[in-house]
This record gives C-alpha cells, structure tokens and sequence, in this order.
DNA sequence: CTTGATTTGTTGTTTATCCGACATATGGTT
DNA sequence: AACCATATGTCGGATAAACAACAAATCAAG
C-alpha cells in the first residue's frame, strides 16, 4: 500500500527500451546488442539508458522476467487455482519460453536465463497458492513455492534434454498426481 | 541549411501521438477520438500534446500529411523521373490512400483531406519536376506542380465516382499522353 | 605490444514533459 | 430548463530526459 505511483514517463521509457530490445534480439543475438542500438531504436539518449538500467545485463534480466511474468501471469493465474490443468499451462509457457529463446540464442547466459524462470515461477506459484489456503502459513506456503518451482524448472530442462519425443503436456501430465497429491497435502494441513 | 536539429524529444513524442492516432482511427472514426484517448495510448500527458498541436484537427492534418508523404515519397520519388510510369504509382498511391480513409470514415473533413492530398502531390510534383528541369524557371515549375496536383486529384475523385470499373492503372494511363505531353513541353523549353 | 576505434559508464546543465488546477465548452439525463 | 459528467485548452512549478564531455574499458588490426 501506500503507493508512490511512478512517473509516467519512467515507464513509459521503460516499455520504450524492453521493446526496442526485444525488436532487436529477433534480429541479433545478445552479445551483438550494444547499449547504442537499444537507445536508437527507442528514440532514447544513452544516458537515459543508465538511469533506468545498470547495465545491458540488468536489462536482460528484467526484460525476460517481464515477458515471463506476463505469459504465466495471463495464461494462468486468471484462474487462479493450482490444479492439473493450470499446471500443464505453466509447464507449457516455460516451454515455449525456452524454445523462444533457443531461437534468439542467448548462449552464455544459460545460469541467469535459468534464476530468471525460478524467480518468476516461485512468484507465480507462491500467489496461487496464497490465494487458496489459510493465511497463516506463509512461510511453508513461501517454501512449497520455492520447491515447485525449482522442480517445474527441472522438469522445463529434462524436457528439452529429450525433446521431441513427446509434447510438453504429455511430458508433465505423467507426473502431475505426484505433484498434486503433495499440494493437496498441504493444502488440507 | 542552417539546419538547427531538434531535440530527440519532440520526434520521440510526435511519433508516439501519430502512431497512436493512426492506430486508434483503424479502431474507431474520427469523432469519436478524443484528444485523452490518443495520449493514453501514446503515455503521455495530455497537455504534452497541445505543446505539440494545436488541436485534434491539427494533428489530423498532420498525420495524413506524413503518411501520405512517406507513401509518395517512398514509392516514386526514389526514381526521380517524371514519366508514365511513375505517374501511375503516384495515382494508384492517390487511390489507395483515398480507399483505406473511406475504411477509417472521416466523414464531415472530405475538404480537409482534398486539401492535404493536393498539397502533398504539389510537393512531390515540384521535387520531380525541379529534379530533371533546368533551374532558372523556378515560377513556372511551381505552376505546373499546381496544375498537375490538381489534375491528378480530379482524376482521383472521378475515378471513385464510377469505381470498380477499371482500376486506377488503367483509369490513368489514358490520360497520361495529354499529361507528359504538356510536361515534355515545358521540360524542353 | 601499440594504435585507433568503439563501447561503456558517469556527471552537470538545459529542456521537454508531467502534474494539478483552472475556466470553459459540449453532450446526455431528468 | 437545470444538472452532471466529460472533453477542451491553458498555466506555473516540479521532474525525467537530453546533451556534451569525460575517463576507462574493450577489441580488432598492424
């Protein structure tokens, strides 16, 4: 609460830059993105660059977390219950996320593309699952977040270790009734 | 020359407000666009767009000029030369810009329109014609801009009175002997 | 290793944009 | 009519963004 609602300006330059560097990594991979091709591109001075990004890294990061955080966000948490099929959902957009980036070829970046989709999947796990249970267990509630998912994310990795064999969906459903009946579990206690 | 360049600022924004009414018009007809609809959509404030139009009519004028201009621009003017061929671009360009504004129905500012078009033939009339003529008869090339910007909208207009019975190439191309003989006449004079 | 060119961050000063408030239309409802 | 809501256009005072200049890092080529 309490909120200082942000200068318009700031986001809009914000939307500016992550578009602009979106637009560009269709075209090129990151390593070739200089801090002056995303401030043309956005019509921005470099020095603005600075004042909302630490570096092309931070930018990188909260670029991908954004575009994360909306897929999982307007897929799923609409619904906003953590069963089979908003599990499927989750695992599928990780998927596609991973396959959008395989294209854009982040190579070198694997560790900080990897904390990126913990992050926003715990956030996303740790919000459903408050939205249904009692309120006075955040902290298990924060630490079956954390659980899920490091395991969606493994899962996202073994997954493509073995691509093509099977869809994403067939891939998580075999093992979803383990998944559930631990979130059932805790959901009852 | 002397050229004093602008602040990136202005382009920035002037962009942001055109490409917004561009978009909102494909959605809904002019009379209905307020001036807070197109700075929402561009995210910005909405005394920011009166430092930068006079009113919404303004901005109209505006817009249509820059499209339209980017459309002659791109199309003809690349090959600079006055001759039959780039007059039937120039008129299919006419046509094609009338067709996706009765899309966008800006019925009630038809004058306006028929006022930008004409201006904007002129200049690109005056740009060709000076490009290939000797440059002492500056006066009359202007005239003959004039006369040709207002021909070739004429023709524009009597060819959507009876339209899809020819298409604007072949609607054209028949007058086109009269139209370069009159252009051969004052080229070679 | 040197050279030259480009990129990266940083810093004061100027400028465009934001904000909020205002008076004045404009349009729809009772 | 009177009323209410919303749109228009304008204004000083606050703030983000532009600029230009800078040192330092990076990198390719000779």
């Amino acid at each position: 609460m309490a909120q200082v609602k942000t200068d318009p300006r700031i986001l809009r330059t914000r939307k500016l830059i992550m578009n602009s560097f979106i637009k560009l990594s269709e075209k090129q991979e990151f390593k070739d993105i200089t801090v002056k091709d995303i401030t043309e591109e956005a019509m921005i001075n470099r020095a603005t660059f600075y004042y909302h990004f630490k570096d092309i890294y931070d930018l990188l990061e909260k670029a991908l977390s954004e575009v994360l955080s909306i897929n999982l966000n307007s897929d799923v948490f609409e619904r906003s219950e953590l069963n089979e099929e908003s599990i499927i959902h989750i695992f599928k957009a990780i998927t596609d996320f991973q396959l959008s980036l395989s294209n854009r070829c982040h190579r070198g970046y694997e560790d900080t593309i990897a904390r990126i989709i913990r992050e926003q999947l715990e956030i996303t796990f740790y919000k459903m699952l408050k939205s249904q249970s009692s309120m006075d267990e955040d902290k298990s509630l924060k630490t079956i977040a954390v659980f899920l998912s490091w395991g969606i994310y493994g899962a996202s990795v073994e997954w493509k270790r073995c691509e093509e064999r099977t869809s994403p969906e067939e891939f998580i459903q075999s093992s979803i009734p383990y998944i559930m009946s631990g979130i059932d579990f805790e959901a009852e206690s």
